[in-house]
DNA sequence: TTGACATGCAACCGTTAGGTTGCATATTCT
DNA sequence: AGAATATGCAACCTAACGGTTGCATGTCAA
C-alpha cells in the first residue's frame, strides 16, 4: 500500500500511467518518447511503478511491453478514499461546529 | 493535486489522518502522543497536509486546532481513481489478450 | 556473422525529505 | 508578575530521490 503511494507521488510516474491508459501495452522506448528524460530514467520509474505492482510487464522478443494494473488503485479507492468519503460531510460539519464555537467564545471575551 | 498525492506519500501523515479520522479538531500536541518523533517532525508533516489542504486548523487560544477537510481526497477520486476504475476490466483484458498474444508467438517459434 | 536496436546494470551527483536540537513567542493559570 | 503550557522558527544532518553517464547484454535483420 505504502509502495503505490510513494508510486503516484510522482508527476512523471502519473504521466507514464496516463500514457499506458491511453494505450496500453506500449514499449519502454514508446513510453520514453513523451517524457523529457533519459531512458535509464523512464526505466526507474517504470521500475517502482513495477514494484508497486501498478504496471505488469512482459517480454516480446527484446522488446518489454508495458500494461497497466488499475487493481493497486481500487485497492487505495476501497482501505482509503471510501472510508474517508463516508465521513465526508461529517467531517465537513464538525469543521464549521468547531469554527462557530471558537467565534463564540471569541465573542464572548470581547469588551 | 501534486501536492496532495505528495502528502499522502508517507505514512506517517496518513496516520495523522486517521487520527483526524476518529477524532477530529485535536490539538498539535494531541496528534503527536500517537507518533514516535518530536513535536517538530509532527509540525511539518501538519504543515504539508495543510498545503496539500488536507487539513484545515484554526486558533482557540494558545491551542491549534486541527481538522480533516476530505474534499482533496474526494478529488482525486473523481479525477484519478473513477478515470482508471471505468476501464478497469478493460486493462485487465488487454493485459490478458497481450499474454495470450506473446504465448501463441512462442509456441509458433518452439522446435 | 555482423551491425543495429531494445533494454539492463552500476556508479555517481545535486536536491529534497524527514528528522533532530536549540531558542523564541504567545497564552493561560496562580 | 511569574511559571507553566502550547506552539513557531531556523539551522543542521543524513538518507533517499530523481536524474545522468558509461558500458554490458540479448535479439533481430541483412
Amino acid at each position: 500500500m505504502d509502495a503505490v503511494f510513494k508510486a503516484l507521488a510522482d508527476p512523471s510516474r502519473r504521466s507514464l500511467l496516463d500514457q499506458l491508459h491511453k494505450s496500453n501495452g506500449q514499449t519502454l522506448g514508446g513510453l520514453c518518447e513523451h517524457l523529457d528524460m533519459t531512458r535509464q530514467a523512464v526505466t526507474k520509474h517504470l521500475g517502482l511503478l513495477e514494484t508497486a505492482n501498478l504496471v505488469v510487464t512482459v517480454w516480446r522478443g527484446r522488446e518489454k511491453l508495458h500494461y497497466l494494473n488499475p487493481v493497486p488503485l481500487h485497492e487505495i479507492y476501497e482501505r482509503w478514499i471510501e472510508k474517508y468519503e463516508r465521513h465526508r460531510l461529517e467531517a465537513l460539519s464538525d469543521l464549521k461546529k468547531g469554527l462557530e464555537k471558537i467565534k463564540k467564545e471569541n465573542d464572548h471575551g470581547k469588551d
